[in-house]
DNA sequence: CAAATAGTGTCTATAAGACACTATTGA
DNA sequence: TCAATAGTGTCTTATAGACACTATTTG
């Protein structure tokens, strides 16, 4: 810790600024993709609700304080955040200078405890935010809907009936439909995503029509879970 | 700044990392992709070339620490930096907690300065590297390359002979295929630029074969100049 | 049976790669 | 003339959307 850096100062002579972390937890629920938004206690009541964030602690790695965020403050666990973009402006927060790294989380909405201080809201109807919270959420959904292009339900968000965790190409395709945010031709999304799966050979049952054949992910998810 | 967060401390009473910079800045010279290396002079030898970067000031934006570090560095100037990724590892840095926040800058060959201190190095050709100085490089090639995909050099490394700016499509072709690190079908790259240029109606002389015509890019270049 | 859902066949438009071909210049 | 470069025509392949059609189940 007393080595110096190529100006002979230390690091110790540096101010540093804060670093905090604010992470948009995606979800899919009753149709529509929406954010977990939580409340914080002793804010004015207008910008109470707000991603959960906090701030990172020295020796811990960005991973590491989302996941104890989203644990404390929303009651979410086992997560597998990815980092989105740093938010830098220097008055973005006025009780210092403070760094935020934006993440993204995706977790199924039976993994959201109800509770007062949660809320998940529709992209869409997201209120004002303080600090750039507004602006992560953007950053959250592209990059969601860019990992739902091509792949099926890389984020394990599919709710599936089966207890094998198998499902219908209409139960990928709701989902998928929720990220975009608009219908998918079902020819066309059963074509690409075919390549993908592997059938179980089994198909549903219970429902109106036609049973579904039942598909599996071809070589699980792309974000372990 | 004496305002508390909501767990009732004020932000002084955390610990802090410092924050870094790191920046590959990426260029394209001799029909090869290459990045610019710095000498850092009290390095140990086998180590001294590395990535420019500097320590973030308080009430500095990430792109100033950015274009600081190369001004002071390297003597390059007018980038357009843009965030990549942050590093976290806890013992990437043996005098401390030190985030860095990669970056990635493009810039013409004719614009880094002939320095002692200065290499452009082939990202081929890369040595190994201090800190995650070669991840950070990784990072930039896959965002530079992704950005020249679709698009006709957006980030302007051609050089254009001609005094207003416009090239032929050869020159153009060229930049993408050392940027992509490969060839490109000139008929196909063609018929896919096409679309994104406009043409001036005059033709370039004084190469061998048949006269080529000149185009510009169509709404100038995405990363303003 | 009617409605709903699953799944396929096929046509069109688009784009990329491959390859042959013509056109125009300098050495 | 030859080599080099510019540019086009066209064939094949792949993919997405549109749309019609068949298949199978429940109400």
């Amino acid at each position: 810790m007393t080595s110096l850096d190529p100006t002979g100062r230390s690091l110790d002579d540096y101010p540093r600024p804060s670093v905090a972390v604010d992470t948009a937890v995606l979800t899919v629920a009753r149709g529509a993709l929406c954010v977990l938004l939580v409340r914080a206690p002793d804010a004015e009541p207008s910008l109470a609700w707000r991603l959960p964030g906090t701030f990172l602690h020295v020796g811990e790695t960005l991973a590491d304080a989302v996941t104890r965020s989203l644990r404390q403050k929303a009651g979410v666990a086992d997560l597998h955040p990815q980092q989105l973009h740093v938010f830098d402006d220097p008055a973005r927060d006025d009780r210092g200078r403070v760094l935020s790294v934006a993440h993204l989380a995706v977790v199924r909405a039976d993994r959201v405890p109800a509770r007062d201080g949660n809320r998940l809201v529709p992209v869409a109807d997201v209120p004002a935010l303080p600090f750039d919270h507004g602006a992560i959420i953007g950053f959250a959904v592209t990059a969601l809907r860019e990992r739902y292009r091509t792949a099926p339900d890389p984020s394990g968000l599919v709710d599936a009936a089966e207890p094998d965790g198998s499902f219908t190409l209409r139960e990928l395709r709701l989902v998928h439909e929720a990220v975009a945010g608009h219908r998918l031709p079902p020819d066309a999304f059963r074509r690409t995503m075919r390549h993908h799966l592997t059938e179980t050979g089994r198909t549903s049952t219970g429902r109106r029509g036609k049973p579904a054949e039942l598909y599996r992910r071809r070589g699980g998810p792309s974000v372990p879970e």
